[in-house]
DNA sequence: ATAATTTTTTAGCTTTGTCTAAATTTTTAT
DNA sequence: ATAAAAATTTAGACAAAGCTAAAAAATTAT
């Protein structure tokens, strides 16, 4: 598989998680910075290795080939972004262009060994999980932290938002995964939230809590 | 740099380190293993980056610029293929086609962190040297096994061949990087060697012997 | 020194992945 | 239900990197 069509299979990927439906042409067309024409050329290239399954101006959706494919190249990205973090002392801010770079090694015993030398870690440095050399997934229950009640205490378990800039805020109030978060009080008229972290109040937008799961404690 | 690009300047670096004169159309369609033409074409895109510099029919040779760039992909690759072998337990025969794409990620914040996680190593697991951030490589003396006399002993610090056959003889016979090897005799018909290695006398042809480097110590 | 051979270059074609512009289909809105 | 808008596909073109075959230059051998 090329560079190029392991780039569209993830980003089809992406996007059938969050939709039930065939995923756009435009939608992949954002994801890959490409143009919907260039789009349509590739899926018709992909669909004739049966890694997805087209019917014109309907959308596309993976096949079981093609969803194992795209799931070896997420596992790849989040093992390499693992490494780099935890290894070579990268800001989790810093590690997804070079991931990106990283995933298309094409070579099943390096990611084996990596994951291996990692210790078998089921999640990247934003709490997204990695998929096992076989393709599964451990699913963890977590919620966005707009969604908890007043009074309710969540651990921090990902993020929705992987830019630099929620990243880099984050580290800035002393967030991060791990972190126990407490919501304090909801501002009815844009439901902000006041937050109690590390010992300290911080008030929060309800943009941010939409974009920080955490996982429900006593 | 493209992919490709950088292929053919590697490529160029490693046939002028043996020659002196302009490297040839024919010796670089060999190594990159195409055809002379697309050397040529590929040659003329070099020239107009003044990574090289050429004129027709003479040959080409590196600029500073493209042997600053071709040594930069000869540092990668070789800091990969150590990690690949400290950190990830490949054995030393395995690690050059995985670096050989590892080598074209392109982050010179990645490499100098994994220099930094390697302990700025100066030789690969093939004994050779590793450029440091800077370009600068440190050179070891030493010599042939083919050329040492008989009665002397030599650590073996390099082979001369890195391919894998050549790599698993060595493992059969105990010969690694280290190795202390003292020459008991040599066959003047066809040049065999008779050395002692592990305490063990073993018998090596000419070949053998012209490809594994050594230093002389007392 | 010239002919034969080898090496290198040029010319023209192919494939991959992209694009723009035009045509077509689907969706949305009245 | 039909017109307008949006999304998608097709057609045709382009750049990168490769190839084959032919032409040109350099080297070698007589």
């Amino acid at each position: 598989m090329t560079y190029s069509e392991e780039n569209y299979l993830k980003a089809i990927y992406h996007l059938s998680l969050s939709q039930k439906q065939g995923v756009s042409t435009n939608a992949i067309a954002a994801l890959v910075e490409s143009k919907a024409s260039s789009v349509t050329d590739m899926i018709k290239k992909l669909a004739e290795k049966e890694l997805v399954i087209y019917q014109k101006y309907q959308g596309v959706g993976l096949t079981d080939k093609g969803l194992m494919a795209a799931k070896m190249i997420v596992r790849k990205h989040r093992l390499w972004e693992v490494f780099l973090v935890e290894k070579l002392d990268f800001a989790w801010d810093e590690v997804h262009d070079v991931a990106e770079e990283l995933e298309h090694i094409k070579s099943e015993k390096l990611i084996n060994k990596l994951d291996a030398f990692l210790g078998f870690p089921t999640e990247d440095p934003h709490g997204d999980p990695i998929p096992d050399k076989n393709g599964n997934i451990v699913k963890v229950e977590k919620q966005l932290l707009s969604e908890f009640e007043i009074g309710q205490t969540g651990i921090c378990v990902g993020v929705k938002d992987s830019s630099s800039s929620f990243l880099q805020y984050l580290d800035k109030q002393q967030i991060a995964l791990g972190s126990k978060i407490k919501i304090i009080a909801k501002e009815s008229f844009d439901m902000s939230l006041t937050i109690e972290v590390e010992k300290k109040q911080i008030i929060i937008s309800n943009k941010i809590a939409s974009n920080l799961f955490a996982k429900i404690v006593l």
